[in-house]
DNA sequence: GTCAAGTTTTTGTCCAGGACAAAACGCCTC
DNA sequence: GAGGCGTTTTGTCCTGGACAAAAACTTGAC
């Protein structure tokens, strides 16, 4: 578009392509030679050339993909029937019901997110966090309004960058609220992290929230942690549960397989827990492995792991 | 696969190694093809399976690439010659001549990092903060801690995860170091992120730190965000300066790509700078954007630009 | 109608092996 | 040393085939 000689349609290679969309090469070609869509032209070298409208319907497409369609039904639909499917996948029922109830007032942060006014975003998520406790502010504020905010940007109403702003800024909220928690030797001790495909900080940050408030002993190791590295903190002895955190728009079979790996490297008294939004985690829970499926089954699963092992306490 | 009862050698995919390891699927074969290394093995369907070790020796050898050594040179050399290289091949002279001076000091954050006290790895970088102030905190403490503890792993003093830990650690106490900076409706206004495949978001905050302090309006978007959505952000006529962060684990064409890439997508009135350790960067640098190398090229970066954009300020 | 079991379709990932541009290296001359 | 030029190294892309596992669909028993 700032083409200043013109020239330039401005393009994608396939290895960009991946980079934006998620989309693996293997799966960008085989869609090409499957249903024709995407259909890139080829630059000097005979090397696929994705024009950005193509990639952009790339990104909606994997969007939808991550909310339960399959590629074979919407790939060949027209935009206008995209859009109409985005809002009908919404998040799953039980938190919309408690998206809805506290609606208005998640809107007015909505409204802060789209106007830049990241300071103010803070200064009131912080506020909220304080008033109502932040137990109920990850339960009812934090978890609906990233609900809230990606259905915003499926519908274009608001920019992807505007999600990270927002995505940021409730990090910084959540980790000073964090650590304003006195720290506890009690047990579990639990280590927090995910797999190195995913990037997402957020759900992480939620669940060592509600895990210290209950008393855990929490180490988190950020995102993205090799398996082996997962394995080898384990090994350490410092740990009774290795909580691993997964959202949307993993790969359901990295998932299984990541999953089934760490479980078989981990020493077998260290308890494995999965948890996060991962629909494939819903459809076929892998076997031995808890799943937590929302933040409320957190409070149980750690009283059943405390009552199991009440006999022999930790230290 | 998961038999229980031994029978599992232990092995794993050709994607999952490229998860660990970083080195694409293609770059994994065409290595077996070419030099014999990896040799996995093969597994009930016909598909590679690599061993535990061979893995490991992968990490070790991706880690000397992203030193500068070059595969084709590395690869058929005995465990105890890579031993050998790693020592050789530290980070850059200045840095060390920094960390050297502050030897002693930052040996004792080792110590906590190894012995896994994170509150009080925590508290002590908190306190270091305080007491030299912020700027020099990260120039001198964060900065040569990061590269002695890079190094520290690469010889087998620390694991991974404990690098993960001092990571974790250190983006805390940076956060809430800059949460107290008081912000400035001053200019340049700057954006901060990482592209899609760069994870380490610690570079980011010391950049922030240092930025803020010298009056900058500083917005980070986090870590990896694709390129697309940088432009968006930038679009909106919000920032003066998109500055991306790079480690060294950066795939070199991927760097240089996607720079031209945002620079091209960029208006022409908004500046990209690049910076960070990753060895490209120095080597070919990009025409037209700027590469600050170190972290002192901060301040004078910031100057020029004020410079230049003096007689009609922001607002 | 519901559930279980069996069949078909869909879908992502893997494979082989060829090709090639760009980077890095090494050699030569000044 | 600095710079120009051929050679080697190296990562990425390509095609097109194969196949297992998941999902969707069908059938039949109760």
């Amino acid at each position: 578009m700032n083409d200043r000689s013109a020239q330039t349609p401005i393009t994608l290679s396939i290895a960009a392509v991946e980079r934006d969309t998620g989309l693996s090469k293997d799966t960008l070609r085989v869609w090409e030679r499957r249903y024709g869509f995407p259909a890139p032209g080829r630059d000097a070298f005979g090397e696929r050339a994705y024009p950005l409208d193509q990639v952009e319907r790339l990104r909606l497409l994997r969007r939808l993909m991550d909310a339960g369609h399959r590629p074979g039904k919407i790939i060949g639909l027209t935009a206008d029937q995209l859009q109409l499917l985005v809002g009908e996948s919404s998040g799953p029922p039980q938190q919309m019901a408690e998206a809805v109830s506290a609606h208005d007032d998640l809107l007015r942060f909505i409204d802060l997110i789209r106007s830049h006014r990241v300071e103010d975003l803070r200064g009131n998520l912080s506020q909220a966090a304080l008033r109502i406790g932040l137990e109920r502010f990850v339960m009812s504020v934090c978890a609906p309004l990233n609900v809230l905010v990606g259905e915003a940007w499926a519908r274009g109403q608001i920019e992807i960058f505007e999600e990270h702003l927002y995505t940021e800024s409730m990090q910084v909220v959540l980790r000073n609220a964090i650590s304003t928690i006195p720290v506890s030797g009690a047990s579990p001790r639990v280590l927090l992290t995910t797999f190195p495909n995913e990037a997402h900080g957020l759900g992480l940050l939620m669940v060592e929230a509600l895990m210290a408030l209950d008393g855990c002993h929490c180490t988190s190791l950020g995102t993205q942690t090799p398996i082996l590295d997962i394995v080898r903190a384990a090994a350490s002895g410092e740990f009774d549960v290795v909580a691993i955190s997964f959202s949307a728009s993993q790969n359901p079979n990295q998932v299984l397989d990541g999953l089934t790996e760490l479980r078989e490297h981990l020493p077998p008294t260290v308890d494995l827990w999965a948890g996060g939004q991962c629909p494939v985690l819903q459809r076929r829970p892998p076997a031995g492995i808890p799943v937590l499926v929302s933040l409320a089954d957190i409070a149980p699963a750690l009283r059943r792991w405390r009552a199991t092992h009440a006999r022999r306490p930790a230290r």
